[in-house]
DNA sequence: ACCGAAAAGCGGACTCGGTACAAGTTCTTA
DNA sequence: TAAGAACTTGTACCGAGTCCGCTTTTCGGT
């Protein structure tokens, strides 16, 4: 089998596993886009995508996550970004980066969540937010970037970090070009390096 | 009637409002301190409290909110405390300032709320947290305060306020004096003011 | 003191998200 | 090819939250 490098790497079961994944959640996007979040039920999505309510529960922790979470590939390439930072910027400009360089890593997908956090009042009332995914990962980076860092000063410039980000994208209509909030997420996270008790630089 | 000060100011129907309102919020605070968050449920809070469930829901508009939700005195309190906040002071300190305000005034119920965040994984998850209730009025007040300001950067520095403000509360240890809990405000708003790029100063 | 209106409380039925479990099916691997 | 792991499925269950029709309590005017 060596010959084949697809089924090399990827067995069979795992194939199958990714094409369900992708199945359920471009089926859920799609009737909750045409539906919207709150009048779109599990059942709804699991019956479209041809797969039963438990087998939709083992693939999504819960409803907003079918909406939220990342798919594998997207998953790979964040990691992959974590890893190649540089280490010798200060933290603040790294974190900028990885802000930006996440930002494009998602252009196909967030104009599309935006829309459907728009539309959809109990989208927004949820636990979850566009980038909260990727907030452990972040989290441990930055505890092994700065391992003899002051605990509550570390926590405060993630928290504030992702704080910037929300806002950016918070900020960002999906009719304007995917440019506009790459410049939002850069002035949001420059300011608040900056210090918001600083006027407008 | 006008000789009976409590009376004209509320009404028996106001009164036995509030009262019930007491009575259904302590209850679950105790029945939740006792058992866990997720080990209680909302029948078990109204039959110990001696109302309906349906009364429970039309007092509190989910579980959560029985933990999170602000008590009119202190919601009378916190309006209070806007009203009188002065105009001249740079936004960033008046800012400061209601945090800390916002802090004595609940320094009753924070540590209780803390300790059953701490021992309740249901909570943490929940969407929402110990000062989310205050976020409306600080934002209208915030607008209110800077009418012609850039839209972004007024939610930039209200998103960030709110996270260094989460970001003390979480690193607070509610077995350590309240004051502590008042520096660590302190430093994590002076830190955000002063600009996450820079070193601690 | 009484009456009609408004407000509050109640029980019950319902929807839906989420979990547990036991059985069946499909892939892997030795 | 057979044992066994991983995945799917139906069913039953729990609890949060909503809706509705009904009764009880309070309020304002007479």
């Amino acid at each position: 089998m060596a010959h084949c490098p697809v089924s090399a790497v990827m067995g069979l079961r795992e194939r199958k596993k990714l094409a369900a994944w992708r199945t359920i959640r471009s089926t859920a996007l799609r009737l909750i886009d045409e539906r919207g979040f709150d009048a779109v039920s599990v059942e709804d999505i699991a019956a479209e995508a041809g797969v039963s309510r438990t087998t939709f529960f083992s693939y999504f922790a819960s409803k907003e996550a079918v909406v939220f979470d990342l798919d594998p590939d997207e998953v790979r390439q964040w990691r992959e970004l974590l890893e190649n930072c540089r280490t010798d910027t200060p933290l603040w400009d790294a974190l900028t980066d990885l802000a930006l360089g996440l930002a494009r890593l998602l252009s196909e997908r967030l104009p599309l969540q935006k829309r459907l956090l728009e539309q959809s009042p109990g989208l927004c009332r949820s636990t979850r937010g566009v980038c909260d995914g990727i907030e452990p990962e972040l989290r441990e980076w930055l505890g092994r970037r700065c391992p003899d860092g002051d605990d509550v000063r570390t926590a405060l410039v993630l928290n504030t970090a992702m704080a910037a980000v929300t806002t950016a994208i918070d900020a960002w209509d999906p009719h304007q070009p995917y440019d506009r909030l790459l410049e939002l997420l850069s002035d949001c996270l420059r300011w608040a390096g900056a210090g918001l008790a600083h006027p407008v630089s």
